[in-house]
DNA sequence: TATCCTTGTTCCACCAATCGGAACGCTGTC
DNA sequence: GACAGCGTTCCGATTGGTGGAACAAGGATA
């Protein structure tokens, strides 16, 4: 190959052994060497080495009928490692819990990763409603920020800097019947998101679903995540939805943000 | 296949880049690249290269202040790949619940990997007991199987020559006031919970920590996993446990293994 | 302020770890 | 029985990886 890549001072092997990783997925659970050959275009030997060293090290298991690899158990090490470092999650346990059983609902935290929102608590509603709103949304699911409350909660309140970046990586696709797909809008949608502290998710994402989320603040005073609380169409109008849970999510997000270590007046 | 043959035919870039990952645990968010230089005794210049390459990909992120790096939420992709991979997951949610509902306990289920059982699903008690038992028992937690009542439901069921191996690679550690330390002991206990389908844990992880397990089938009939109930010592004696709970887990248990499509009988 | 750490980072010449073609054994299909 | 596909192994050629040296930045000490 050319050395003159993007990819000076990076090693190639590594990135290739975690393409192969991320090659499974929940759709495509057994996946066999040749086939991940022609997918990254590499040797099937080469593939081999690399799989044979994540099967030795626990993150791929060989399946002894097909042949084929899943992925193992030890994986579950790393994403759980990554879950726990944050001790975001510690702090919002509790709140997250009381919010939960206050209002009988399901509520979720979620941080930025780039232009998506990903999960990384929910307490469900002890006594389930009627209406089911679970678009495969467990912990670690991934959403695209620019049409989720808990998206526009966290760029609400992004330094212009941060915010341009982001803004600029979004792919403004129409998701739900009133998805904001016009850039211009969608910021001043988070114009009157920063002046509310609250934000709304009015069928964005999906037809029936609705949402409102608060922003989190971390020590230095920056937005480390949100808190959401979603209800289907048929439960409740948007202004009741509002008018009812708004004042208990702000003051929930408000409360995990103070035991995180901030203190009022975001810089 | 010959045996302690080293490294050939693995990457070795690969696996050190998937240790410096693991390196990072709940305890040691932060790692820098001299810190890990020294644990993983390669040069500076060479786990920078892999940490550069792992931040690039997005597992890894650095701190802007301290230069140090943390896990990054793409891990997390990883983890929950795995975890939706499985079918078990899926099938027997709504059996917890259930099971969850009936009892007022929080109900577990776990795989076996190597001498370990890994939690892979969790369903608390909605109203959450008094006495609430947590050794930090996440989804994706690791304990050792000799010493817990999932782990012994699952090794019951294996095949000799699968027990055998797996055996022999326990560490027989007292963890509890009745840890079972001796492998003639344990195996009798095996034998026990082979004929009556329940695996008890009386206090053998820890203290106060009472718990009873049954095992779950794949469709071709082999033990998949398990599925426990746990509660204090001061809440039930142990024969009231069994008296009280053993049906509805073995039940449960069962109505998992026959919507996986496990038909009777086990070999 | 001047010094001496240590840190993350970049560069580069050397060399060993990685690459992929070829071949093997196996399992199904036609 | 021939064939095609699979996972796996082997080995010589070479490319990607290695680590020492050097740099800039930050903290601590004095």
């Amino acid at each position: 190959m050319r050395p003159s890549e993007g990819s000076t001072g990076t090693s190639q092997s590594l990135a290739r052994g975690l393409a192969i990783l991320s090659t499974f997925h929940s759709d495509r659970p057994l996946i066999g060497v040749s086939e991940l050959s022609r997918g990254l275009e590499l040797s099937r030997s080469t593939v081999h080495r690399y799989v044979a060293t994540l099967a030795k090290l626990g993150y791929l298991q060989q399946d002894p009928d097909s042949k084929r690899y899943r992925l193992g158990p030890k994986v579950l090490d790393l994403g759980f490692s990554a879950l726990n470092s944050m001790d975001l999650l510690e702090v919002s346990a509790p709140h997250l819990r009381r919010l939960s059983d206050e209002t009988q609902r399901t509520v979720n935290v979620a941080i930025l990763d780039g232009t998506d929102v990903v999960y990384i608590e929910r307490c469900r509603a002890a006594r389930p409603g009627q209406q089911q709103i679970d678009l495969n949304l467990h912990v670690g699911a991934r959403l695209p920020a620019y049409c989720t409350a808990m998206g526009k909660a966290i760029l609400a309140f992004l330094s212009e800097e941060r915010l341009e970046e982001v803004i600029e990586r979004i792919d403004f696709v129409p998701r739900g019947p009133n998805t904001l797909t016009d850039p211009k809008a969608f910021r001043e949608e988070l114009v009157k998101i920063r002046a509310s502290g609250i934000a709304i998710n009015d069928e964005e994402l999906a037809y029936g679903l609705r949402s409102i989320a608060a922003p989190i603040y971390s020590q230095s005073g920056d937005v480390l995540a949100a808190l959401n609380l979603a209800i289907h169409r048929t439960i409740v109008s948007m202004e009741e939805l509002v008018e009812r849970f708004a004042p208990a999510v702000i003051q929930t997000a408000s409360d995990i943000s103070l035991s995180m270590g901030h203190r009022l007046a975001p810089a």
